[in-house]
DNA sequence: AAAGCTACCAAGCAAGTGCTTGGTAAGCAA
DNA sequence: TTGCTTACCAAGCACTTGCTTGGTAGCTTT
């Protein structure tokens, strides 16, 4: 066996001011899947464990022991495995736009918003925010074609995001779409290598770096 | 069930001038495993079942159809499945570093030298010269950290390449190892979305946008 | 000719897999 | 009180998984 790691592992709920009541905000507009009910907390359980281990590693009893429950009560609140992993898909995919329109609002010049978009993506691959955003890139292909549609449906308002960003930043006969891939792939490749810690870059610094690659000055 | 395609697939060798040769070349120097040999051709078609389906979801019973021989009989040769991807990985490495060796000393300037190494890269992704290249990103979790060592160890050399390529054609004040991972990450994304056609981009056209964006005039 | 090696088959085991079934207890509404 | 809904359990089925075992045919070496 593989991917060490077992044990119940603490929920990490996003941190950080306003994330809370974000969340609340988008539950009320049923945008988003309680947290606390029990699809839900299948829902975030099954998140962490498709991350650490992958879909195809994570078993139903796995992601059942998480929440406490026995694994047969798993198909009361879905219809099957590959639906659980659709759902967290969609849960990511909704919160990671709005996390990062807010991001991008924040900030002042195209330069800064090109940046937020970086950093926020960063956060949502390494986390910080949103448990189980890798699981978009490292399990697609994990999703039937049917589902992989509703999930690229979802995600076209968080893609022109993207392009709106580069497009200001690097000038419109840039081609957003392209610049937009590289960027993707190595931010999420950065899953893989990059450990934020106390003594090494920090994830703003890396964010930096990656923004004087990719649009130097 | 996902991931659809079945059915014998043609084994699809590496082609291209010399390719046949330098594959010699290195069976006879103890390098390589002879792609004729039982073994090799078990490696062969595990490579491509592994980066169809991934690993966890090809079976070993999968790898022996595809040669023709029972499941069992696998064990002959290997002595479990995990030793399997170890050494597809393991050849997929020493063959991507000749290749790249030969591709960057055939390059007249530094700036050409680094684009050899983004289309010798490119074409492993997209499997025009080494099925299986994209494995050792896509599964390199599904391999103990005892069989990751030594596959790291057999990279050394292609990373260095790699740096020194990085280092010539930007200058020395920039971060080689920082950039490469980047670059890492931008091409093997490439393997999600680049479709490589008769109409569209050409790879090698990919590579000098590439380039363009990582080494931009 | 004898001995050993290589490459396989035939059969199957033990463990684990997703998922189903019939049932129960608690809460809520009529 | 009755009936409905939600959330679960207990048990297990049908199937797949990696891997084992004992054996055999053919080739090569001595």
């Amino acid at each position: 066996m593989v991917v060490q790691s077992k044990g119940r592992v603490a929920a990490r709920r996003p941190s950080g001011a306003g994330s809370q009541t974000l969340i609340s905000a988008l539950v009320a507009a049923g945008e988003l899947i309680d947290p606390d009910s029990p699809r839900g907390r299948l829902l975030n359980a099954a998140a962490r464990l498709f991350d650490q281990k992958g879909y195809a590693r994570t078993t139903v009893r796995d992601i059942a022991a998480e929440v406490g429950i026995l694994s047969g009560s798993i198909f009361h609140h879905f219809g099957n495995k590959e639906e659980i992993l659709s759902c967290v898909m969609q849960q990511v995919t909704v919160y990671a736009r709005v996390r990062m329109a807010q991001a991008v609002e924040a900030a002042a010049s195209p330069r800064e918003r090109l940046r937020a978009c970086i950093l926020s993506e960063l956060e949502a691959i390494h986390g910080l925010a949103i448990p189980g955003f890798s699981i978009l890139v490292l399990e697609w292909r994990s999703l039937s074609s049917q589902n992989q549609k509703k999930v690229l449906r979802l995600r076209e308002d968080y893609e022109r995001i993207w392009h709106g960003a580069i497009a200001a930043a690097k000038g419109p006969k840039s081609d957003a779409a392209l610049i937009r891939r590289l960027l993707q792939g190595a931010l999420m490749h950065t899953y893989n290598w990059f450990k934020p810690s106390a003594k090494g870059m920090s994830l703003q610094q890396l964010a930096d770096e990656v923004l004087n690659v990719f649009s130097p000055q």
